[in-house]
Order: C-alpha cells, then structure tokens, then sequence
DNA sequence: GTCTATAAAGGGATAGAC
DNA sequence: GTCTATCCCTTTATAGAC
C-alpha cells in the first residue's frame, strides 16, 4: 500500500514536471525562434532559455524540425485566426473595418515579431503552410464580397475587390511591425514614439480605409 | 619584347577574368542571400551558383560575414534610395505620392525579395543599418512636412504627420511583396493574379492616399 | 586565379548513468 | 525525467599544388 502510494506521488510529480518542463521548453522555443528563425535558432540556446540542457530537447520533441513545427503551426493560427473570424463574421462591414484595425494592433503589440517571423519562414518553405492551412477555417470571401456590394449598390460605397480591401487592411496594421528595425533606424524613432504610432493608426487606419471606400470622395 | 607582350596578355586576361569572377560571384551570392537569408545561406551554393569553388569565394571576399556585408549595403541602397530622392524632391506633393508607388512597385517587381530580406536581416542586428544609414543621404522629413502644412492651409489636406504618410505609402507598397507566399497559401493567389494585384495597385494606392488627404473626406 | 584536400569549429542528435 | 559525455555530419575557412 505504502509503496502503491509512494509510485503514485513518483508518477504525478513526473506527470507535473513533465508538463512544466515541455511549457518551459515551449516557451523559450518561441522566443529564440521568432528572433532568430528556423535557419537561425541553436538548440543550445533554446535550451539556456529553458534552464536545462540539449538532451533534454531531444527527449521531448525528437529534432529541431519537428519543435519548429509545433511553434510555426502556433504562431501562424495566431496570426490568421483573428482575421479570418472577424472577416467572417455577420457584423455589418464598417464595423469589421473599425474593430479589427484595433483588435489585430492590440495582438501585435503583445507579440510584435509574429509577422515578420511568419513571413520569413513562409517564404523559405511555402509549402508548409498548406497544410496548416487546411486544418483551419477559410476565409468567406464570398460573404465579405456581398457586403461590400451592397453598399456600392446603396451608393455609399466604389466598387473594389474583397481582396484588394483585405491587403489594404494588413498592409496598413502588419507593415509597421514588419518595418519597426527600419523605421527606427532610418527615422531615429524611439520604442515610445512607435508605440505612439501604433496607438495612433488604431484609428487612422480605419478612417482611411473607409475614406478610400466612400463613393463621394474622387 | 615578345616576352614582356605575353605578360600583359596574361595579366590583362587575368585582370578581365577578376572582375568578371567577383561579379559572378556577387550575382549569386545575391540570388542566394535573398532566398536563404544569412544564417540559412551556404557558402556552397553560392559557388556552384557561381560556378566555381568554395576556395575560391574566400580568396575573393575572405568570409561569408565580409561577402554578406557587400550584398546587404547594396541592397539596402536600393531599398532606401529611390523612397528618400522622391521624397527629398521639389516635385508636388501630389506628384510625389503618385510617381512614388508607380517607382518604387516597379522597383520592387524586378526585386521582389528585397523587402522581406531587408527587413529580416535588420531585425536580427539592427546595428547594421545605423553604420549604413549614415553613408547615405538622409529623408528630408522638414521638407515634406513644409509641403503638407502648405495643402492644410489651403484646405486642402487634413493634418498629417509626413511619418504617417511614408509609413502609410510604405505599407501599401511593400506589404505585399512581403506577404506574398501567405497570400498565394490563404487565398491561393497564382502569380498571374498577383502580378494584376501588383498593377492594379500602382493606381489605387495613391488614389486611397490621397482620398484619406483630402479634406472633404469625413 | 583556380583547383583539391583538409583542417577546425559548430551544432544536431544519441548513449548511458543516475 | 534529467544529466554528462560523445558521436558525427555539416559548414566555414585555410594550405598548398598547379
């Protein structure tokens, strides 16, 4: 009974341990790959990060290829996710423009090197996204089209493709943190004055958007 | 007499195929860099790239750091100096925001790998640009601030910061380019249909710019 | 200048003890 | 589960012949 009991403790520590380390791992796995890339990363560091050693990696994911995919697959539905659910959504169009503006630069500004990361890695392996990509959600570009009809038929709107208003979007919100080591180099721009930026464009984005939208505007 | 004729043939042969050796070199180094990046380029494949051998890459430029440097200054010149002599410009600024996309989306066409690469490279040792910005001729932001300031009294543009109008124009331009293989994976784009996406934008970018400028537009 | 061969270092992955 | 020690392949860089 005793021992019953002492190989149950045993198992659950482990059990908790083991979930603990595999976090820890994850975690500095994220950090180094984001800010080095795949090609970039070293294990060793990953592991300093984590506070433990390069075995210990391999003993929980099997290679550095099959850790980065386990962050890549992460990040990329982190980076999609918010797009395609808010795009998708019933809401009326000028309120999707106005909300996800906002809501995509808060998620940016708590994980600025997910854009350039993904873009990178995608560039370097466009095939991976494939799949991941089919394991998720697609976006309605059916539903954005119509509504953007609608309101061309109503006259509030110029006619434009449901894609060409989506690039805009992105271009607009992910830009900046894609370009944030250039701008601070070739303007000066201090981490505060671009956090003001970013604050800032929370609102200038929509308002361009929809004013590159409005019918009565040549 | 026929001695001294031979040695200058051989040296000038020698001298010709210097130069054309380091171009080659150069050209694939290029090609390469841009596709791997630093850390993922091969020294390897740029020689067969080149055409030669490793050996020979290290007689030429003595490491892969020195060998980077060259390619990376180029291409951040290319990058930077057709945005900062349009910007500079005494042109209109109207003109300005419309021959800029057309340019520079030309430019970026004929090196579409240029962005993401700069921008990668930059934020893994941002210390590189700040080395290099300063060779170069610097953004005139007073300038293109005046030019503003100017249309607002008039009533002609809202108030802007020039920042948020280049970084505005940038986004518009560049992104794209940057996201090009999410793009083709969300939305399976087939490069025929992104390039109509690319022309087509060199009109509507300054069209949406300008209709966010314009004071008339709510 | 260009090559072949090789040194030297780096880094992913495994063996085996605890 | 976690560690130390080590393997071994990859990749940068050099030596030396032609």
């Amino acid at each position: 009974m005793r021992k019953l009991t002492n190989w149950l403790i045993s198992k659950i520590t482990k059990m908790e341990k083991a979930t603990d380390t595999e976090q820890k791992i994850l975690n500095a796995a994220k950090l180094v790959f984001q800010e080095k890339g795949m090609a970039g990363a070293r294990m060793q560091e990953i592991a300093d990060k984590a506070g433990i050693n390069k075995a210990l990696l391999h003993y929980y994911f099997r290679s550095k290829e099959k850790l980065f995919r386990k962050i890549f697959e992460e990040i990329v539905q982190k980076f999609l996710t918010p797009i395609i659910s808010e795009m998708n959504s019933e809401k009326p169009l000028e309120v999707k423009i106005w909300t996800f503006a906002e809501s995509y630069m808060n998620m940016l500004t708590a994980n600025p090197h997910i854009p350039l990361f993904m873009m990178h890695e995608l560039h370097s392996n466009p095939k991976a996204l494939q799949e991941i990509a089919h394991k998720n959600i697609s976006l309605n570009g059916a539903l954005l089209q119509k509504q953007i009809n609608e309101e061309v038929a109503k006259g509030n709107f110029k006619p434009i493709s449901f894609l060409e208003l989506i690039v805009n979007m992105l271009s607009l919100s992910v830009f900046p943190f894609v370009a944030k080591p250039m701008l601070k180099a070739v303007f000066g721009i201090p981490d505060e004055k671009f956090n003001q930026l970013i604050e800032q464009r929370k609102i200038a984005i929509p308002k361009l958007i929809i004013a590159g939208l409005k019918a009565d505007c040549n």
